[in-house]
DNA sequence: TATGAATGAGACTTCATTCAT
DNA sequence: AATGAATGAAGTCTCATTCAT
C-alpha cells in the first residue's frame, strides 16, 4: 500500500515534470519562431521526449497555446512580483521598470508572452486568452493608481481607467520596440525614459 | 496615335491593376487572419484572379510581404500626411492623434501594418522590412522633437532619440491595445489621454 | 514472453516493411517513368500506403533517391554475387555476363539502377550517390584484374585502372543499348559478343 | 517588290536566327540541368529573348525536344565528320576517338545528346527520337566494319551487327562514365585504352 | 505513461500552355 | 515576329491528429 501510494505519487510527479518541460520548451520555441512555425513534434523533442507527447498531454495545439498563456502569466508574475514600494506611484514605477527589464535580460523565455500578444492582433482562435490577460493587467494598474490617489502620490485628476489603458500600451509597445531593435537605445537609458514619461504625467498636477 | 498610346499602356496597366488588387486583397486578408493563415491562393482569388497569380507577380510569399510593408507605409502616410501645425510639439501631437484615429475609424485595411508588426516579434523572415520601417518612423519623430526644441515648443532637456523610441512604442502599443479591446475605453477619451500623456512630458520643464 | 518479443518487434517490423515496400514501389515506378515523373504520392500509393508516407520516412525526395541507390546496389549484388570461377579473367567474364543478363530477364525492378545512372548525367542533386557507386564498381573490377594478373589469366601489360574504367563503361553502355532496343540483337548473341570483346583484350598478349 | 523580297528574307532570317539561338540555349541548359528542370522560360531568356518565344516557335516542349535531337545530331556529325583514314578499321578507330574526345574538350553543349540518351532510358515520350538515332549510328558502324572486311583491315569472323551494338554501347558508356567522373582517368589515357580495346578485338583473328 | 507509425489536408512553388497585345 | 500577363495543374513538403503498441 505504501508502495502503491509512492508509485502513484511518482506517476503524478512524472506527469507534472513532463508537462512543465513541455511548456518551457514551447515557450522557448515560440519566442524564437512564432506559433505557427513551431511544431508539436519540435516541442516534444526539445523537451527531451517524443514527438507524440504533446498531443498526449494537451490533446490539441490550441489547448496547448491556451495553457501556455496561463503558464506564461504565472511565470511573468513570479518575476515581477517583488514590489517593495509602499505608495501607489512608486509601485507603478517599479512594476513598469521590472516589466521592461524583463525583456532586457537574456533568456529565451522572456519574449514568449509578447510574441503571443503580437500573434493575437489578427482575429485568430487563441485571441481570447490574451484579451482576458490584458484586462487583468489593466485592472492591476488601475488599482495601483487609485491606491496612489488615496495615499497622495498620484494626482486626483488622473482618470485611472484611461491611464491604465495607455500605460499598458506604452509598456507593451516599448517592450516590442526593444525586442525588434535592441541596439537602437541603451537598456538603462530606456528604463529611465519610460520612468520619467510616467512620472511626468502622474505627478504633473499634484 | 491615341490608339497607340492606349495600346502601349494597356499591358503595363493590366499589370499595375493586378498588382494593386493583389496587394489590397493581401492587406484585407492579413488584417483578418494574420500572415501565416493567409494563403497565396486566397489572395489571388479574393483579388478576382487565379490561384497562381500571386506567385507570378511576386515570386515568393516573402517577397509579397516585403512589398506589402512598403505599400502599407505609403497607404498610411497618405492618410496621416496632412499635418497643419507649425511648431514641433503640435506637429507631434497631431501626428500621434492621427495615428491612433487610424485604428478607430472603420475599414479593413487599417490594422494590416499593426498585424505585420506583431508578427515580426519572433525571428521570422519578414522581420527586416518591419525593422527598417520602425527606424524610419523613429527618425521622423526625432526630427520633429528637434524642431520643437528650436521653436521653443519642446523643452531642451528632452533626449530626442530616447523619447522617439518611447513615443513610437506608446503609439504602437496603444493602437494594439485598442484593436484587441475596442470597448474598454471611448475612442475620444483615449486620444485625449495619449495627447495629455505626451504633452505632460514634453512641456514638462519649460 | 513470446508475446513480449512479438510486441517489441512489431513497431520496428511495421516500419521496416513499410520502408521495403516503399523502396520497391519506387524502383518500379522509376524504372517505368524516370525520377522526375515519379511523384512521392505515386510511390506511397503503389506501395499500398498514403500519399504522405514517403515524406514521413525519407524526409525529402533526394534522401529517398540516395537511399534507393544503396538499396539497388544490394539488390543487384545479391543477384550477381554467385561467381564460382577461381581465376581473375573468368571471374570478370562471369560477372560481366551476369550483369548483362540482368537486363535480359524480365522483371520491372532491373532497369532502375540504369535509369538512375542515366539521370545523373546532368548536374542534379542525386548525382553524388551514383558517382560513389560507380567508383566502387570500378574498384571491384580493378581488383579482379590484378588478381588475374597474379594467377596468370590476364596479361601483365593491362592497365588495371584504365581497363576497369572502360569495362564498366562497356557494360553500362551495352545494357542501356539493350534496354532501349531489345529487338536489335539476340540476347545470347549479345552476351557472347561482350564476352569475346573482353577476352580478346585481356588475353591478348599472353 | 525588291523591297518586299528583302523584308521577307529578313523576316525569315530573323526567324532562323531566333530558332538557332533557342536551340543552342536549350542544349546548354539541358546539358547543365537535365530536361525537366529546364523551363521554356529559361531557354527563351538564355537565348536573349522573352519567356514566350519558345512556345511561339516550337508550340510545345515535346516538339522542342524532338527538334533538339535532330539538331544535336547534325551538330555532332559536323564535329566528327572529318575522318581521313581510308581503311575500315582506321575509320572506326578515328570515329571512336573523335567521339570520346567530344566529351573531353570544354564546352557546355557537348553532353547534351548524352543527357538526352540517359533521359530516354525510362519509357518516356521523347524516347523514340533517341532510338531512331541509335539505330542510325549502329548502321554507320556496321557499314564501316563491312568496309574493313572488304579491304582486309578487319577479320571476316567479326559479326558486324553484333559488334556494332557492342561498340556503340562501349562509346556511350565510356563517355557517360567520363562525364560523371572526369578525374578518375587521364583524357589521353582513356582514348588510348578504348582504341586498344577495339583494335584488340577487330584485329584479333586476322 | 509514452512512443512513433501512418494519415491526409493544405501550403508554397514551378511551369507548360493559352491568349491578349 | 515577339512579348508577357494570366491560368491551373501538379509536385514537394510540413504538420496536427489518430491509433496501435
Amino acid at each position: 500500500m505504501q508502495k502503491k501510494l509512492d508509485t502513484r505519487r511518482t506517476q503524478q510527479e512524472r506527469r507534472d515534470e513532463a508537462e512543465t518541460r513541455l511548456l518551457v520548451a514551447a515557450m522557448e520555441l515560440i519566442a524564437e519562431q512564432g506559433i505557427v512555425k513551431t511544431s508539436l513534434a519540435q516541442i516534444g523533442e526539445r523537451a527531451g521526449y517524443s514527438r507524440g507527447l504533446v498531443n498526449y498531454h494537451f490533446r490539441t495545439k490550441d489547448a496547448l497555446i491556451e495553457r501556455l498563456v496561463e503558464h506564461c502569466q504565472q511565470y511573468y508574475r513570479a518575476e515581477i512580483s517583488d514590489i517593495s514600494a509602499d505608495n501607489g506611484l512608486e509601485r507603478l514605477l517599479e512594476a513598469s521598470e521590472a516589466y521592461i527589464r524583463l525583456y532586457q535580460t537574456p533568456g529565451k523565455l522572456k519574449p514568449t508572452l509578447l510574441v503571443l500578444w503580437g500573434a493575437a492582433l489578427p482575429r485568430t482562435a487563441d485571441r481570447d486568452a490574451i484579451i482576458v490577460l490584458e484586462k487583468r493587467i489593466r485592472e492591476f494598474a488601475a488599482e495601483n493608481i487609485k491606491l496612489g490617489q488615496q495615499d497622495g502620490s498620484i494626482a486626483r485628476t488622473v482618470d485611472a481607467k484611461a491611464f491604465a489603458f495607455a500605460l499598458v500600451g506604452l509598456l507593451r509597445g516599448v517592450a516590442a520596440e526593444y525586442v525588434l531593435n535592441p541596439d537602437a537605445i541603451g537598456a538603462k537609458r530606456l528604463r529611465e525614459e519610460v520612468r520619467s514619461f510616467i512620472r511626468a504625467y502622474l505627478g504633473n498636477t499634484t
